[in-house]
DNA sequence: TAGCTACGGCTTTGCCG
DNA sequence: GGCAAAGCCGTAG
């Protein structure tokens, strides 16, 4: 049985276009899906704006387009049904299985309004959103609400826990000018109200915060539940404005450490600087307020000892208030500027209008792809399978690595695929439905694992189609935000065509991407041999390709100009990826006859390159490697407008010196679970030695330091536990053994889980083992940090100058 | 309120004798 | 004590 099966058509019936879906059983939602053909596009995009809590503007631009939205349509929280009728999917999964003649007959469906992403159609529904940013203080152990700070455009207010003395000296205080307003409030439950009466004064469309839902929010939650008050954030419904709804997340294996929540605020909608970071595929060394806004910002929080605030915010609450109101707000204030430099709204905003997802869906990419897939293969007449009927018995093989050959190098070029996986769906027409049909065709196109497509009818290849002019169109008009959009959304529909959770989950589809993937990578590695070059390792779309001196020299008319030389490598570099992106188009219309959509681009010159061997053997590694990158002098560092961008600078590890940077891949120095002294190292003797500095004085003097005990700062290890504590059986790994000694010493002191740790340990390495840095008067054990930090990563590069530590500090290190 | 696989390094654990 | 396997984490793409 085919994956997709075709239906006839309900026949259009009368028009009802006043109709109002606010029925909530089964049944009802039925019959309002089969109207639902008959809808505008404009009223389709009403129901939609309904399940996404019916942002302002978009409510306001769909009133002065004619459409009517009843106070039902802006509160009704019913999200996943609602998107469930935009995609046509409901109605038909629960029915019986499609009879033979059904199945045969392939009937246009009567949606007539053209059902495609409303932003890629027209710029009109582009919404803007008004945001207010808030965060609260509390006493951590009793959970006592001392202050809560609200920032937008319009105002900045802190409400305050406090008698009527502080009200009088800090109300006194508070002249026009000061940019601090504190309101002073003698309980708790007047904090609340007054802020709550705030938001609704300031009536923002989103409230923004750091880890604002599980955290400010639920906590507020729990007060105001203690309280007997209810938590009325909503907008207003007949004049009453609304409390949050809350759901809380599904337990998602064992691993699961605390409960998380989602929240519905009617009306509403509550970013999370975090989440959306995360699914904006930003990476930072951890995702604290604190290292995010010293990263985009440049500055950090107000407090000094970030580890020691709960303590420290006790303290300002009973003896400074008027500190600890600047400290809560200028917290608001990094949330608010970090999503402000950052774009982070009108991100959230392109991917919701992509995906078809509320905005504070921030994963979903199975329920982005049921929403863009879904309404076309509707319009074709065919009904999707089901979830779960996939068959999950073989597992398709993931991007192909190849073996590298491992030494210093010079001048190594990087070469890979312009979005591989894409243009290979949109090359080979990889997707469900040309496989449904291509069982009817003479010459399907070949795929792998028994998977042949149509020629004609496939859906995916046109959606990439479409989001590729779209990117492209928003590269050019500078928009970034949307490019990155677009981007993570093109991507992702490889990886969940690959997953259970998907309805089209298909090993054919999956490996007729990525055997495709191992195929093109195998034979270029081949092509670019073949003229003459040698190709030193890849991964997945990419090559690295050696250029040698004697083609340099041709190439640059044997000039010794460094400016010109490498200018002659980039020029190599261009010409093999344009013959290559030429070679599979030819090769691809011989074998295939259809057009090719690979293309190969020119991506880096490394003018040094490393590739370590792996760990005690003479095995070239994967995933491994550093590199040296040329500034070009006209190089003017626009502080950090490319933080979208393919690169960011500070993720990968690179570091700037005068004319050039440092890429490290995978190494020590880009892994947070190594010691600050250890990545600090390799980036240092790998510095040294690309520019064929001196390094033994270096490392005499870093060992004698470190024995000196004047780096002490820089040995902590900082690892995550992935799971409950209770839960390490088989293994006690030493970031185990810290954290359980951390948990008894805080039973003992009679404290409460921290949640600030939570998920987190830090410690060092002392003679009696792994102690957690904030439990421990241990001095660390120095020959550890010589022997299992310095020593492995000086002597992954030193073999290759043909040294080693054993040569510099003789047979003994410690001895020395 | 379900994207994927491939890979390396370090550690503990289990097994051998 | 020596060795291989398994567990765990973080990373590349």
């Amino acid at each position: 049985m085919p994956a997709i099966s075709s239906t006839a058509d309900a026949s259009a019936s009368q028009s009802n276009k006043g109709e109002r879906l606010s029925q909530r059983s089964a049944a009802a939602w039925r019959v309002a899906e089969t109207k639902l053909k008959n809808f505008s596009h404009e009223q389709v995009l009403a129901l939609y704006v309904r399940t996404t809590n019916a942002m302002g503007e978009i409510r306001r631009k769909l009133i002065a387009a004619g459409v009517e939205l009843s106070e039902a349509d802006v509160r009704a929280p019913d999200r996943f049904l609602m998107e469930r009728f935009i995609t046509g999917s409901l109605a038909f999964e629960s029915e019986a299985e499609p009879s033979a003649a059904e199945k045969s007959t392939h009937t246009q469906s009567s949606l007539s309004a053209p059902f495609c992403n409303p932003r890629i159609k027209s710029a009109e529904f582009r919404p803007t959103l008004s945001a207010l940013s808030f965060d609260i203080e509390t006493d951590r152990k009793a959970e006592q609400l001392y202050s809560i700070a609200a920032y937008s455009t319009h105002s900045s207010k802190v409400f305050m826990l406090g008698d009527a003395q502080w009200r009088e000296k800090l109300t006194a205080r508070a002249d026009v000018n000061a940019p601090l307003l504190i309101e002073v409030l003698p309980n708790e439950r007047a904090v609340i109200s007054a802020f709550l009466d705030h938001v609704a004064e300031v009536d923002p469309d989103v409230l923004i915060g750091w880890n604002v839902v599980n955290f400010d929010l639920r906590c507020l939650q729990r007060i105001c539940d203690r309280l007997k008050m209810k938590l009325t954030l909503g907008r207003c419904v007949g004049g009453e404005p609304q409390a949050i709804l809350w759901r809380e997340a599904r337990e998602r294996g064992s691993a699961k450490k605390t409960e998380r929540y989602y929240a519905t605020i009617p009306g509403r909608c509550a970013l999370d600087g975090i989440e959306l970071m995360r699914s904006a595929t930003y990476a930072f060394e951890n995702f604290s307020l604190e290292t995010v806004a010293r990263e985009v910002l440049g500055r950090g929080k107000l407090i000094e000892d970030v580890e020691q605030r709960g303590a420290e915010i006790s303290t300002l609450f009973t003896e400074d208030k008027e500190a600890l109101a600047r400290y809560n707000l200028e917290d608001c204030k990094l949330v608010w500027d970090i999503f402000l430099e950052e774009k982070l709204i009108e991100f959230a905003i392109e991917k919701s209008l992509l995906t078809g997802l509320a905005l504070d869906r921030y994963g979903g990419s199975v329920a982005a792809l049921d929403f863009l897939y879904l309404p076309r293969l509707h319009r074709r007449g065919f009904v999707a399978p089901a979830l779960g009927s996939g068959d999950t018995t073989n597992v398709s093989p993931g991007g192909y690595v190849l073996d590298s050959e491992p030494g210093i190098f010079d001048n190594v070029v990087v070469l890979d695929f312009k979005s591989l996986y894409p243009s290979i769906i949109r090359t080979f027409h990889v997707d469900p439905l040309a496989l449904a049909l291509a069982t009817d065709e003479p010459r399907p196109i070949e795929g792998f694992d028994g998977g042949k497509f149509a020629r004609e009818g496939a859906i995916l290849p046109e959606l990439i189609a479409t989001l590729w002019a779209a990117r492209d169109r928003a590269k050019l008009a500078g928009d970034g935000i949307m490019s990155q959009a677009i981007k993570i959304i093109m991507n992702s529909f490889y990886g969940v065509l690959g997953t259970s959770g998907c309805r089209f989950l298909d090993t054919r589809l999956v490996s007729s991407i990525t055997k495709r993937g191992h195929q093109i990578i195998l034979d270029s590695k081949r092509f670019i041999e073949e003229q003459g070059f040698r190709v030193i390792y890849g991964d997945t779309d990419s090559v690295f390709v050696l250029i040698p001196e004697k083609a340099i020299d041709v190439e640059s008319g044997d000039s010794s100009a460094p400016a010109v030389r490498a200018q002659a490598v980039e020029r190599i570099g261009e010409r093999l990826a344009t013959r290559m992106t030429d070679w599979w188009r030819d090769r691809i219309m011989m074998e295939q006859g259809v057009d090719s959509y690979l293309e190969m681009e020119f991506e880096t010159h490394f003018t040094k390159f490393l590739m370590p061997t792996i760990r005690g053997t003479d095995a070239g590694s994967k995933k491994r490697y550093a590199g040296m990158v040329r500034i070009p002098d006209s190089f003017s560092d626009n502080s950090r407008t490319d933080l979208l961008s393919e690169n960011a600078a500070l993720v990968d590890g690179i570091e700037k010196s005068e004319r050039y940077r440092l890429v490290f891949k995978g190494l020590e120095s880009v892994r947070t679970d190594w010691s600050p002294l250890a990545r600090e190292f390799q980036r240092e003797l790998y510095r040294r030695i690309f520019l064929g500095e001196a390094y033994a004085e270096y490392l005499y003097c870093l060992v004698d330091d470190l024995r000196a005990g004047r780096l002490d700062d820089k040995l902590v290890f900082r690892k995550r536990l992935r799971r409950r504590l209770d839960e390490y059986v088989k293994n006690v790994p030493p970031h185990i053994q810290a954290a359980r000694k951390a948990q008894r010493a805080r039973s003992e002191q009679g404290f409460v889980a921290n949640e600030a740790e939570s998920g987190w340990i830090e410690y060092i390495m002392t003679r009696t083992g792994a102690e957690p840095i904030r439990f421990t008067t241990q001095k660390p054990d120095y020959e550890f940090y010589i022997e299992r930090q310095i020593e492995p990563i000086a002597d992954a590069i030193l073999g290759f100058v043909g040294d080693s530590m054993e040569k510099l500090f003789g047979r003994q290190i410690g001895l020395f």
